[in-house]
RNA sequence: GCGCCCGUAGCUCAGCUGGAUAGAGCGUUUGGCUACGAACCAAAAGGUCGGGAGUUCGAAUCUCUUCGGGCGUACCA
């Protein structure tokens, strides 16, 4: 990386000027010592780094230790000069040129991790209750942990992503009963939920049961068909059990169709039933009590997980018997563990950060190490329309993200669900996100891409000229220009460099971007990115114009079109976002 | 009460391992299409970085405190 070469320069250089005593008092230089800065007037140059952190162990002002430094420097063609304690750098032509070939060479790998420590990580992400559609929120779950797991793939690590479905305990038995009622209603009998706040809350009067009532019924024709006429209740004579399974899996249809849509894939769908059902649950609550931080109360077993730091004891199995479901996330993330994943990352929601402390006591008191287990709380979602804020919470107002996904499409829902910092409560404008114009980043930045599409279609006659219907004359035949990219030769980018420089550069980040981005698990800081790239591209479209007489000079402004378009569609890759060709 | 997140331009947000005049997009204003996509570009205006105190040569960034907003604080999942 660009960024590096410097630091070297830099450090070499400090070494070199230590060893001749030129730097005061000070005597030895540790690595991380000095740290490469954007400038923030990009006037200073392309990188810089400030040396007044070194003025306590030289004791020398800080723009003595600048020039000194840069007195040792082997500068070749690149440009350093000292500003106070700055040291400013401007890369040289030759490092660019590379820079352009390094991308021709890699194609779509440029950017990639290289020599990086690569872990096996399983990343959880969503893990619904299989009781309902997914609403606004979700999505956001949905959209940055596919992107975060293709960031974490692309930088090289091995990512195995993995839906937790919560289908064991009480919220499936409400929602068969739910299904029943829908059911009555649909045999033309005269029920509701309850009107009353504490009973409705055990069951789901979402609409969504409605149709899923009509495939039961459909599927179980033969037992209702004389539902009016008998006095045994037909309905009642299907267990509830039925209801449940019905209910369930077709809820599940319905969450995976979407995630489909949405191109968020899964290795695996977790069952939390299996888990029970094989014994690990059980086989962990022994475990546990080896570790002696169990103990029985008031009829229930607690675990001590206050002694891991958690505020209070957790209760692992209930007075009645039944576990808990921490004791089924204790034991699937002990699994997790146990099917040999170095480290879990886990997305969760805001509302479960108090759950973050006792799984992570529990681990550590299986005896594993609860470091191994990252947990990214996301902020919640809040869905604007026409300028307010919609809560989330209520039944009434809830927009589901089928709804979303059909209004705004695919593309607008990724990028703006994946956009901002994880950390921040998300407003999501629907209006915004569905405009077609500058207000819409999603749109500049695939413009961009069918901008450098078409120009490359232009150049090698394959537009067609929308006055006269006729094919324009390209510059060169198509297979001429695949071949001018599969043997290029990279002195040509001599003839337009002093034009792409920012472009270049630009390009040149994607690497950094790549590294800082999956080392902080952020998916925002690609959306950032793309925004920047592409305006950096219209930038150097609207100044230097491509297409000229001149063919050499055509060729290598050519070369830049291509190698941004293939860096900006990797880019988008990741965030799953569509780079259209024409749009 | 306690715990976590947030408070930066009219709006939505970057910047937070302390460092050069606090940045971007939108919105507003002004310019730019008889050549490669104007869904674009160039430029301008716009800020007590919620308030206060502290540490430091230097604080949007660290510490404390205070005020706002969100979330959580179950033998529910």
């Amino acid at each position: 990386m660009l960024r590096d070469y410097f630091l070297n320069k830099v450090e070499t250089a400090l070494q070199k000027a230590i060893s001749e005593n030129k730097m005061g008092q000070m005597t030895e230089y540790n690595n991380g010592m000095l740290i490469v800065e954007k400038p923030k007037n990009s006037d200073f140059g392309d990188f810089a780094i400030n040396v007044s952190s070194l003025a306590r162990f030289a004791k020398i002002a800080p723009p003595q230790i600048a020039n000194e430094i840069i007195n040792h420097i082997d500068k070749q063609d690149c440009q350093y000069n000292a500003v106070g304690g700055f040291i400013n750098f401007k890369a040289g032509n030759d490092l660019l040129i590379n820079l352009v070939y390094e991308i021709f060479n890699k194609k779509e790998n440029f950017g990639k991790g290289e020599n990086i420590n690569k872990e096996k990580i399983i990343l959880e992400y969503i893990s619904a209750n299989p009781t309902g559609p997914f609403h606004i929120g979700h999505g956001r779950w949905a959209a940055m942990g596919s992107a975060l797991a293709n960031l974490l793939k692309f930088y090289g690590h091995e990512v195995y992503q993995e839906f937790y479905i919560n289908d064991a305990g009480s919220q499936i038995q409400k929602l068969g009963n739910s299904l029943k009622i829908r059911v009555r209603q649909e045999l033309g009998e005269n029920v509701d939920f309850p009107t009353d706040e504490t009973e409705r809350k055990n069951y789901y009067p979402g609409d969504y049961l409605i149709p899923v009532a009509k495939s039961f019924v459909e599927k179980y024709s033969q037992i209702l068909c004389c539902a009016q006429n008998d006095s045994v209740d037909v309905v009642d004579s299907i267990d509830l059990q039925t209801y449940c399974d019905f209910a369930k899996e077709y809820e599940q249809k319905v969450q995976r169709e979407l995630l489909d849509k949405l191109r968020v894939h899964f290795d695996n769908f977790y069952s939390e039933l299996t888990l029970h059902n094989s014994g690990k649950v059980s086989a962990c609550v022994e475990e546990l009590k080896k570790s002696g931080k169990i103990y029985e109360k008031e009829g229930a077993v607690w675990f001590k997980s206050s002694d891991y730091g958690d505020d209070q004891d957790r209760v692992i199995k209930k007075a009645d018997g039944s576990n808990t479901y921490l004791t089924a996330d204790i034991a699937y993330h002990a699994d997790k563990l146990n099917r040999g994943f170095d480290r879990m990352i886990n997305i969760w929601g805001a509302d479960h950060h108090g759950y973050v402390a006792r799984v992570k006591a529990s681990l550590e008191a299986l005896g594993y190490d609860p470091d191994k287990l990252e947990i990214l709380l996301g902020q919640l979602v809040n869905l604007v329309i026409d300028g307010n804020e919609v809560r989330m919470g209520k039944r009434k107002n809830m927009v589901t993200l089928d709804d979303l996904v059909d209004e705004v499409g695919v593309d607008a829902t990724r990028f703006w669900m994946e956009m901002r910092n994880i950390d921040t409560t998300l407003d999501f404008d629907i209006e915004l996100a569905k405009k077609s114009t500058d207000e819409n980043p999603v749109f500049y930045v695939q413009y961009a891409h069918a901008r450098a599409c078409s120009i490359i279609r232009h150049a090698t006659g394959q537009n067609i000229d929308a006055k006269t219907g006729e094919q324009i004359k390209g510059v060169m035949s198509v297979s001429e220009f695949n071949d001018f990219i599969a043997n290029f030769d990279k002195n040509i980018m001599n003839l337009t460099i002093n034009e792409a420089r920012k472009l270049i550069l630009k390009l040149e980040e994607f690497k950094y971007l790549i590294y800082t981005s999956a080392r902080d698990r952020q998916v925002y800081t690609i959306c950032r990115y793309v925004q920047d790239l592409a305006s950096e591209f219209h930038s150097f479209y609207n100044s230097t114009r491509v297409i000229t007489d001149d063919s050499e000079l055509t060729k290598s402004r050519l070369a830049l079109v291509w190698a941004f378009k293939t860096v900006l569609a990797t880019a988008l890759n990741i965030l799953g976002v569509s780079a259209p060709e024409k749009m």
